[in-house]
DNA sequence: CGCGTTTGACCGGCGC
DNA sequence: GCGCCGGTCAAACGCG
């Protein structure tokens, strides 16, 4: 199956519907999840899987004219860290040195016990953050097509905010992963142009084993329809003006790379070479759309 | 009571 | 400097 066209989402809704649902009663979005991990990691590790950069090409001084609108991700620089900065050790290590840096003020705050020295420390732990360069965590978007706001991903999320979502009716959430010493958060939005379709970005890396096994929690039993997924690639912008911007990897039913053995399957990937259903990025289907 | 959600306020970055 | 906007905080609330 490839998205070539503008009817890459309905063909993917018809091929991955109600027919594929035993299939993926045995699938869990965990192990999606597993997959966009060992994905992304096997990407940095296998240059050979980078599509060419011709192909992938993105102008970002084009806007998305119709489809699928992924404005937040149209900057190079928020996913520069992906392919420059892989995360070996986990990217827990800014947060926790924050996390403690807080923890020590707090504990001077408790000592101090008014309002003015909780609201000096309130500056000072402000004051490090600000000084502390941001460091931002590799994010992966994934596009699911589902009625479901909130995937169940085998993972715990606390919701932390909701905002309303500029030029579109439906708000984003933001997600955190409960489990202490995790920092992974997660952005769940509905798109505008198709509400059927759900993106989901995830930024950081769990450092912790999915605390809930997928069996049987998987996209049949909870009217998924993985239509397709998108891994967002983006090299530094100052290194090359290369980007790897958008690879659609299909979640068809009938891909082994998604077979609920259990297996790798970066190295499904490469070893089957799956990379037959990574096609067009968004702008090419936002043209194909121009030309219909 | 513990945990998760809601929601208004707040903050920092960025463009003008 | 100001306003806009994305992201986060935290108190209040709901639920099992």
């Amino acid at each position: 199956m490839r998205f070539s066209d503008e009817n890459s989402t309905a063909a993917a809704e018809s091929g991955g519907g109600d027919g594929g649902g035993d299939k993926w009663d045995s699938l869990g979005f965990m192990e999606l999840l597993g997959i966009h991990q060992d994905f992304f990691e096997s990407f940095i590790q296998q240059p050979a899987l980078i599509l060419s950069p011709p192909l992938l090409q993105l102008d970002t001084e084009q806007k998305p004219q119709a489809g699928l609108q992924l404005q937040p991700y149209s900057t190079v620089s928020e996913f520069s860290e992906c392919l420059n900065n892989p995360p070996a050790t986990p990217n827990s290590s800014s947060i926790s040195s924050l996390s403690n840096e807080a923890a020590n003020i707090n504990e001077q705050s408790t000592n101090a016990g008014d309002d003015e020295e909780q609201d000096k420390t309130k500056k000072q732990l402000k004051h490090k953050k600000k000084n502390q360069k941001k460091q931002k965590e590799p994010r992966f978007a994934f596009i699911t097509k589902t009625e479901i706001d909130h995937l169940d991903d085998g993972y715990r999320w606390r919701k932390y905010g909701q905002k309303a979502v500029k030029n579109s009716p439906y708000p984003r959430s933001y997600y955190r992963c409960t489990s202490s010493g995790c920092g992974v958060k997660k952005r769940v939005e509905r798109s505008f142009d198709d509400t059927t379709i759900i993106i989901t970005t995830y930024e950081g890396k769990h450092t912790h084993p999915c605390p809930v096994q997928p069996r049987g929690s998987g996209f049949g039993n909870i009217g998924l329809t993985p239509s397709f997924m998108v891994h967002h690639q983006y090299q530094d912008q100052q290194q090359e003006e290369v980007e790897q911007p958008y690879m659609y990897a299909s979640l068809s039913p009938l891909n082994p790379c998604f077979s609920p053995n259990g297996s790798s399957s970066a190295s499904l990937i490469r070893d089957h070479g799956l990379l037959q259903d990574i096609v067009l990025p968004i702008k090419t289907r936002n043209e194909a759309n121009e030309q219909v």
